[in-house]
DNA sequence: TTCTAATATATAACAAGGTATATAACAAGG
DNA sequence: CCTTGTTATATACCTTGTTATATATTAGAA
């Protein structure tokens, strides 16, 4: 059976870039809640951009993102109740609500930058390695490497230090 | 502001094919409503995947684009209520759903891919036509070609034959 | 046959993203 | 000061995608 967002190519690139962006989340997903680290996968860059930028404000935020405005309000709502952010009214625009990492939320970020991020980063970066050629192909062939070897599979393969070869 | 996902590289890659994904869908979402074309572009691969194999079950569909099976019940739905699909029960097999394009749907799909979808796709190829190097890298370019023309837009200089120079 | 397992689709519940719009607070000019 | 416009955030609603599970049907084994 053919794969038709492939077959389809540019036209359908937008679908096809999100449906690779949902696979990769999902299985870092899996890396994330097997490390102990239960912040769905999607909410980590809010945490990520507080913790290079410090404390920001929502619109900021999600300037810095690139997504829009109420997908910030609504995740560091979310954020807040697990504990991780806490925000505050700004005192000279009482607008403003500006939004800070608190010492649990350093803490899980400070731990995951230590252990699981650089893993992932490194598994990713592994199987983006052997890319070549045109941004379609680089799709195709980034496709077919997960297909051999999933994301988590590389991590696992890292951190059992054997390095126990996975196709890439 | 820095563009943290760029930052983050390898490690926010889903988040980011995630974003580059829907920005391209609602670029093209607007030349699809300009040219009366009203289908949601989420829903388009779902018309073109009958269109390339003919009649189609639920599961087939959802196979041959590489996503879950609830989408497609709930996608094939929606298009069977515009009147672009029909489906029907299958004789020896009950359990399944064929699905498949009505005239209305077909005339759909050929308007579209005698007019609009070449020049989608010669728009998008032609955003993707100086890229180099490794998929991050070319991901930066297409982001910083889209910056300078959207798609739309390229499509507009397609189609005002002029291609009064877009900067791609 | 008839019970059991497998299969195809539907439904429910949830998450995340978007646009449009409401609300509240600020800023600036008359 | 008082409108009036702008800005920052919140809210409402919709779409699409997911997983888990229900339902209906078929297939196979005892």
């Amino acid at each position: 059976m053919e794969d038709t967002l492939r077959v389809l190519g540019y036209l359908t690139l937008g679908s096809r870039l999100k449906r690779l962006g949902e696979r990769l989340q999902s299985d870092t997903q899996t890396l994330l809640t097997a490390g102990q680290i239960e912040v769905p996968v999607a909410q980590l860059p809010v945490l990520a951009v507080l913790d290079r930028l410090g404390p920001l404000n929502i619109g900021d935020i999600a300037l810095s993102l690139g997504v829009a405005q109420p997908g910030i309000t609504r995740t560091v709502t979310k954020l807040e109740a697990y504990g991780f952010l806490k925000s505050e009214q700004d005192d000279t625009d009482k607008r403003i609500r500006v939004v800070h990492l608190t010492g649990k939320g350093q803490r899980m970020v400070d731990e995951a930058k230590n252990n699981l991020w650089p893993d992932i980063e490194t598994a990713v970066r592994q199987a983006c390695s052997a890319l070549e050629g045109s941004l379609l192909e680089q799709l195709s062939m980034l496709e077919n490497a997960l297909d051999s070897a999933s994301i988590a599979r590389r991590v696992a393969v890292l951190q059992g230090e054997k390095a126990d070869d996975v196709t890439i």
